[in-house]
DNA sequence: TAAAGCGGAATGAACGTTCATTCCGGTGGG
DNA sequence: CCCACCGGAATGAACGTTCATTCCGCTTTA
């Protein structure tokens, strides 16, 4: 489905992501994502073949977005330190400034739909293609010197990304208020966890 | 529901905790349930009043466990570093040793079921009456002299979990073999996240 | 230019399935 | 014999999906 140029595709997909990351899959059905999109429920099945693709499509929309956000002003010229910080800055933006779309990655990666997709990217490409990690592994392992931890890569990404990813499920929960110089602090504190 | 010394009432919180861990809450009937626990349809409903009290019984259940395996072994008298350590490994044990506990406990959170039980537990008591937090917090805050950054509560939290669960969860979807010195390498790092 | 015809997009009522929940006939211990 | 408990068929609501029908914009024709 690459009908993204299309009105009525693109509705769909936006009200499908609005009400999953508020209710979850099961609890959304397509009778509501029509009513909110605007179209009959049968024209949704004209653009998907079924629940499941919709549900599909929207990830990989969503996937792209977050790669984009990621790389924006990340300069190779830069340390990696630096370029490191940034990208987690980013990705903590992009996150709470589209807190349907956390909601709706965070619902996917923890069903059945997204298991088997993590499995995949992880696995076949060498063990590092997952689309969101590209950047990120280039900046550490790509520089000179040694400047890591030598650790295995699944254990580098969670030390780095994990903290994020509770940080901004706490900050959508209400439960702490993430500003600027607090992303910084978590960036700078998630560098010490894996510079030697 | 108080009735854990009940044997028919274990039984049909196992069968549901193993199916429910597996396929998902909206995926596993109340029939299947049943049959697995070795009991009648009907007899479920003698215990719970509907299936959400089942799943909310079970959670209960497991976040008892989870409390108790993590303070094994944690000696107050000893350095926070230390304690903190054990913490880690105490964790990352039992979730590892337990993955249907974890992969239920995960899919708890991340659910409508789960988010609104988080913030009732954070905000009520001050801030930190999570029971699996509990321990932890009182290593790092009660220690006497500053060891640790002057953080949030919530992002010294995130800090020294995050990473934990990423690793369980890349381990138990066969990403990595988490070993006992790996498991140390992850705790001393997320120890090097936190600390001054 | 106006009217008629055409084709594909859109629709939503209807269908079959699945599920949580109920209910009642059976059963075993006292 | 009685009663408290149990099991699983019965029930009705809700869902995903289908498809006969409608709608609409464009083309063709007079």
């Amino acid at each position: 489905m690459d009908k993204l140029q299309n009105d009525k595709c693109c509705a769909i997909m936006t009200a499908a992501l609005d009400l999953v990351a508020v209710q979850g899959f099961h609890a959304t059905p397509i009778s509501q994502i029509a009513k909110q999109a605007g179209v009959g429920v049968g024209s949704i099945y004209r653009y998907f073949a079924d629940k499941d693709e919709l549900i599909h499509a929207i990830h990989e929309r969503l996937d792209g977005r977050l790669f984009q956000a990621l790389s924006v002003g990340i300069d190779a010229s830069q340390p990696a330190h630096d370029q490191f910080v940034q990208l987690l800055i980013n990705l903590s933006g992009h996150l709470i400034n589209n807190p349907l779309e956390f909601k709706f990655l965070e619902q996917y990666f923890n069903s059945p739909y997204g298991i088997e997709k993590m499995r995949e990217k992880f696995l076949e490409e060498g063990g590092s293609s997952c689309e969101t990690e590209k950047p990120f592994l280039n900046i550490l392992f790509n520089s000179k010197g040694k400047i890591i931890k030598t650790l295995p890569k699944p254990m580098i990404h969670a030390l780095a990304f994990g903290p994020v990813i509770f940080m901004v499920r706490d900050h959508l929960a209400g439960l702490i208020e993430l500003d600027a110089p607090l992303i910084q602090q978590l960036a700078e504190s998630c560098w010490d966890a894996i510079k030697i």
